[in-house]
DNA sequence: TATGGATCCATA
DNA sequence: TATGGATCCATA
């Protein structure tokens, strides 16, 4: 999958400079630039069919996961690893190391009942200094929302020290799921990212694109999700 | 219908200070209050079924138009009563009222096309120093999201004077469309809107809930009555 | 085509 | 129940 542009849209502090996050960034990058479509074909070929119709087009959702698996290994997500770990030896740090599924330290409401935090970031990188998020944007574009939203709490309130958003071209956009977050629809809300008060922290909108078209290749499967009648 | 609550996000400035806001908000707030269901019997009663499966529970788009009417006396749309006016007496200004479907002076990209600008917000009051934009949420909460970040960036960039974001209680919420915008799950964003950069504005967000419940009332429709796919 | 929805899904 | 998502809709 080729990734057609890096916006960065806050690059601020000792943590911008620093080796271990260009080093994070080089990492994620890897694991998108590695997705294929047909998986194992090593290339991203997509079906050029608008997406914007029942039954028509790509789905989303399987783009995503293996790039999640790629950048975690495969491990178990976050709640399991944590598990496993004490099971094993008693070692129940998760440090210098990609995790999926890592429970957002922001953005949750209190629960009365003391209850779980449903929801995690897609994969974090958890250092000693802190957390990088990274987000795989598969939703509508009002859930990009969200999700910019909450990197942007996440740095303010200092909890994460890095975000990174993942949203397809707008070329891409054409041929997915009617309404997916696209970087065009996203991009005049940069300067209000960029307008929060955070001095040590970074946030890179990764846009990225298939590397070709093709009718030989199956389309991405949908799901039954929203108003598809399955 | 109830208002619950009216978050004052943000508050700053001479405008806030103004007479001029007060009978703004206090117009908004009597059009939210005058909301029936049903229609006509003088109190909002909701029928209390879970909105979260197929078909069931209430839906959220005509409890908003109503208010939409109410607010800005039945006038037609932003488009078309310019060009109402034009044609009646050549006097284009719109000034001192409300008005709906009013265009967003933010937040869009240029068009390649010099195209129109489609969508715009709910409401709006236009005066001489400026706009105060008015949106009845009733899309998903990532949608709620999108809205915030909209207002947002008008008072960064000092394009409108104030924004007002009406939402359901959690309450309300309980009985209508499954994920649509609530209180409950804007609540943590708000530090962030308060973060902005803007010394002259005001944002508030509006809760509002039902006045009763009762088997005895119509469920508000879903927006697939009718339709093909329903 | 473009935009703001409106609705239901999967999973913890 | 709670949350992030995925899918199609209505209208300009």
């Amino acid at each position: 999958m080729k990734i057609v542009r890096v916006e960065k849209i806050i690059e601020r502090g000792p943590f911008a400079a620093s080796q271990e996050w260009k080093r994070i960034r080089r990492q994620a990058l890897a694991a998108i630039q590695a997705a294929e479509w047909p998986v194992g074909s090593g290339s991203f070929t997509v079906y050029p069919q608008s997406g914007k119709k029942t039954g028509e087009g790509n789905g989303v959702k399987p783009i995503k996961d293996n790039v999640i698996k790629m950048l975690t290994g495969g491990k178990p997500k976050y709640g399991a690893l944590i598990k496993q770990r004490l099971n094993e030896r008693n070692n129940t740090a998760i440090l210098d190391e990609w995790v999926s599924e890592y429970p957002w330290p922001v953005g949750e409401r209190e629960k009365e009942t003391g209850g779980s935090r449903p929801g995690g970031m897609d994969a974090a990188y958890v250092f000693r200094e802190g957390l990088v998020c990274f987000e795989w944007e598969t939703g509508n574009i009002s859930s990009s929302h969200r999700s910019l939203n909450k990197m942007c709490l996440g740095l303010l309130k200092g909890r994460i020290k890095g975000g990174m958003l993942v949203v397809p071209s707008r070329e891409l956009y054409r041929y997915l799921t009617d309404r997916i977050g696209n970087i065009a629809e996203l991009e005049p809300y940069f300067d209000l990212c960029r307008s929060i008060s955070c001095e040590d922290g970074v946030l890179d909108i990764i846009v990225i694109e298939h590397d070709a078209l093709s009718t030989d290749v199956p389309k991405i499967p949908k799901g039954t999700d929203g108003r598809a009648k399955g």
